[in-house]
DNA sequence: TCATCACTTTCCCTAACGGTTAATTAACCT
DNA sequence: AGGTTAATTAACCGTTAGGGAAAGTGATGA
């Protein structure tokens, strides 16, 4: 499994629209398989493939709560994409500012969002896609 | 072709060792494909196609100088990634600043890297890849 | 004119991706 | 038990990606 290096994996997972979508989900707060699918006009299959690609990639953890399999957002591979394209801030021309000292700095140590609720309740979804236009790209 | 949106193209052709490694060297200036090539243990006609790839997710332009295609790194695509980040700022804890706004300000009007040399004169190349390892991923 | 250099394109192969349906696992509820 | 719900696994399918070898393109220059 995954014998390419972490950021490949990483950059594959976020290559597709539905895994991003999925991902813009997941930062509103928690979600089901179920509830991620939910927006979607494919399979519930394809949608538990894609939170295992996004798993791999250590995007997504998965917790246990009876049969559902609640989702939440890792922060370390995105960190890692930061950390990658601070190469090219100068040549972007943009303001990372004291990012890179700042990533240094605080290594695999993210904030905690530790909130296991009782059971999987269903976040608001603004910012979720159409069912036929899996977006969620332009907030 | 290219049926996808823009920002799964960008990030599929970053999902490739290789492929970043030719962005890190065009980093430090313009390439030709032959230069591209040398680092890496694998044939022209791959790195043509890697060339191709990051071309198509408009990464990378290449210029004509005689029989020479000088590559060089363009930022928009990349910018893209670091806007479509910024969603996530908040959850990565992690200082993007001003970006946004300076992003929302400076849509497609990158900073202009305009120098045509007479030909392409190989830069050097420091932080280049070794031939059976392609990375250029630690500054 | 004709060889050479720098790429690109074509063809072929294998492996991986994204999707489907059907079957399976696992926990809950009567 | 038996049935329902939630999700994963398995098997399959068509498409795409990455690699090589070999042929093609186009400008250079003897």
């Amino acid at each position: 499994m995954s014998r390419v290096d972490h950021l490949s994996t990483t950059f594959a997972a976020l290559a597709d629209p539905t895994r991003r979508a999925i991902l813009a989900r997941l930062a509103d707060g928690e979600a089901t398989v179920g509830e991620l699918a939910q927006p979607f006009d494919v399979s519930l299959p394809a949608i538990s493939k894609h939170v295992k690609v996004l798993q791999n990639a250590g995007l997504v953890e998965q917790g246990r709560q009876a049969q559902w399999r609640p989702c939440r957002l890792r922060p370390e591979p995105l960190r890692e994409v930061v950390a990658w394209m601070t190469r090219y801030r100068e040549f972007l021309g943009v303001s990372f500012d004291r990012l890179d000292g700042y990533l240094a700095e605080l290594q695999g140590a993210g904030p905690q969002h530790n909130d296991v609720p009782e059971r999987p309740a269903a976040a608001d979804h603004r910012d979720v896609p159409e069912k036929t236009e899996p977006n969620g790209e332009t907030p």
